[in-house]
DNA sequence: CGAATATCGGACTAAAATAGTCCTATTAAA
DNA sequence: TTTAATAGGACTATTTTAGTCCGATATTCG
């Protein structure tokens, strides 16, 4: 549930492949043949992470794309925003006003709520650590708190 | 970004309406016109709840829906996955052996890790605290944890 | 028993979002 | 001046999602 459009996850391997070495100039043509997708896809979404301002793009012969920070300065909340845009709420939450019933509606709230803490998880991981090949185990790391009434 | 599809939101809806009185049978139809959603639609979602497991039916005349328990052990979490899916991971991670970088493909591990920090943080919310009228300030309960190397 | 009222399951259609491609302009190096 | 690269956006195709509808089944009640 919840998943990342095509070209956000597409995002997160261009990035990935870039943060590996960050000051080297990379063009499209180059991260195709390195992560297997088409060059105009690739073109699409490097255009995108670089006006949102996550690269810097240099423009004619030699020219190319690489971080326009260090890779732990670079978080997976502003690499799916790049691509998705910063929405992520309900229509109802989106433009207020539509809906007959919203202002005794506490589900709106509530959603407002889980995106937060969604967002404040996509937060805690940089692309640095998406460099790392798994640093820790998956699981346990973190201690599991279920369906508490509160918490979130 | 990451948005629930509208069906889901719909579900948290309907949910948090039965949850106000949850040994109450309603119907569709009763559910719809206070939704403001149309009986179909409305109809469609309560079937899926029901065959997940997260509402009890009755058919026949008087039938009607209802929590199949209580408020508090049901998850946002259980509600979206009875929408979308257990899903929620990328193309990649879904269908393994398809990419040819797989085996090296650390990127991958990374997202399993990001998928597990949000589907935690929607079951710390449940359908009791959804049916509350927001029982604490929305911003800063929790202190934010940006963009640390590893903690997800 | 028969009529009325529900859900059940799935097929089907319509609409919207997403992916992907392509073209023209601009920039910089050789 | 030619070549190689990004910038921006238009456009099309595809896929996903929403929404509707229909026939079957179950239950209540007169």
């Amino acid at each position: 549930m919840l998943r990342p459009s095509k070209l956000a996850d597409y995002a997160t391997v261009i990035m990935t492949g870039l943060a590996r070495e960050p000051d080297k100039l990379r063009n499209a043509a180059d991260l195709a043949a390195e992560t297997h997708l088409a060059v105009p896809t690739v073109s699409k979404v490097l255009k995108r992470l670089a006006r949102e301002g996550l690269l810097v793009s240099i423009r004619g012969a030699h020219g190319g794309y690489k971080l326009s920070r260090a890779p732990a300065d670079i978080t997976m909340a502003q690499i799916i925003a790049a691509l998705e845009g910063p929405l992520g709420l309900t229509d109802c939450a989106a433009h207020n006003g539509r809906c007959g019933i919203e202002s005794r509606c506490n589900v709106r709230g509530n959603w407002l709520r889980i995106n937060l803490a969604v967002q404040r998880a996509l937060e805690g991981v940089t692309l640095a650590a998406m460099a790392e090949p798994l640093p820790t185990p998956l699981a346990g790391e973190v201690p599991l708190r279920r369906a508490q009434t509160q918490g979130v």
